[in-house]
DNA sequence: TATAACATGTAACAAGTTACATGATTTC
DNA sequence: GAAATCATGTAACTTGTTACATGTTATA
């Protein structure tokens, strides 16, 4: 489970609280994995029991207190054997959007052109989101690097279909 | 939720019993989108609950009847419907391989580099064997050419990783 | 003074998986 | 006669989400 190799990795740089991983990721990663808050909070809670890491609280003003979670001896082990096997593993990442490109020829191209430009202004503005991050964040510079290139993939694929269609409605 | 699209969609292009979509699935979009027996079973009957779609049984022998899936006129509907929505629209695929690469300055890279290069190992296969898919299945070709592309690109971002790790070791 | 951000969490639900169950037929 | 394939399915579990709950402090 790649969301736990992530916190494991995460509070192995720093000791962190819950509401900072959540920001964290929401803000550099978020397009890569998401983690909502509730699903965050939940493996915290586990893998403290499990003795992955362990908290201390920390009051500020009347605030619920923070529980600043540090990794354990285990937890470094268990990140270690985690993360070995996930660097020598690949699990191709589902396509949910891409299916119903199979279908696509079942509307007529008029119909399905304005449909995938939509889609690929949307993609568009993702990856051009992702360029202008400026936030150089070491080690998840890779993982930025490595969105943008399959996003300008999808793009250069979409506009291959796109172009594909203009033609076969010229042509046909 | 794009497992229903896909079931409409390949039951709008011929009628078909659970086992045969089963294979078709595991058979040629199976890296794409997984979609295990029990999964495809259960929807197909709520689908048939909710009128989208109706079955007849036939009997071979004396085996379990196959049950043949027909697409429903509220089916159809449904299914343009599906398949505008998610033409027009894009969300980025999850990569949970990706995670433990911004780990990866956590071990030696004389330790990393076995690791990266049997994770390419296995992409390279992937992608060999999708190339060598000489079964042409019209509409389906759509989704391995994206496939085919992504592997791509993910080989080739393992390439400058490795690269880019194997000049530093000899550099520091 | 209202809204956003801070900080935690629970409850109910949705979706999908694994493992198991059943039994016939074909192939080695 | 054992193993694979055909054909369906159930039960228990895992994982994650959405919506809700609670209350504080800073900002516009």
């Amino acid at each position: 489970m790649e969301r736990k190799l992530l916190l494991l990795g995460l509070l192995r740089q720093h000791e962190m609280y819950g509401y900072q991983i959540n920001d964290l990721i929401d803000a550099h990663l978020g397009t890569s994995i998401h983690l909502t808050k509730p699903t965050a909070y939940r493996l915290l809670h586990k893998m403290t029991e499990d003795g992955l890491i362990s908290f201390r609280e920390e009051t500020v003003g009347n605030r619920p207190a923070r529980r600043i979670y540090t990794i354990t001896p285990r937890g470094e082990e268990e990140f270690q054997k985690l993360l070995k096997e996930s660097l020598s593993e690949y699990k191709p990442a589902e396509q949910p959007s891409t299916i119903s490109l199979a279908f696509m020829d079942t509307l007529p191209p008029g119909e399905v052109l304005p449909l995938l430009e939509k889609r690929r202004a949307i993609v568009v503005s993702m990856r051009d989101a992702r360029l202008s991050d400026e936030s150089h964040l070491g080690s998840y510079q890779c993982i930025i690097d490595h969105h943008i290139r399959h996003l300008n993939t999808e793009i250069e694929w979409l506009s291959d279909v796109i172009e594909q269609l203009e033609t076969s409605k010229v042509g046909g």
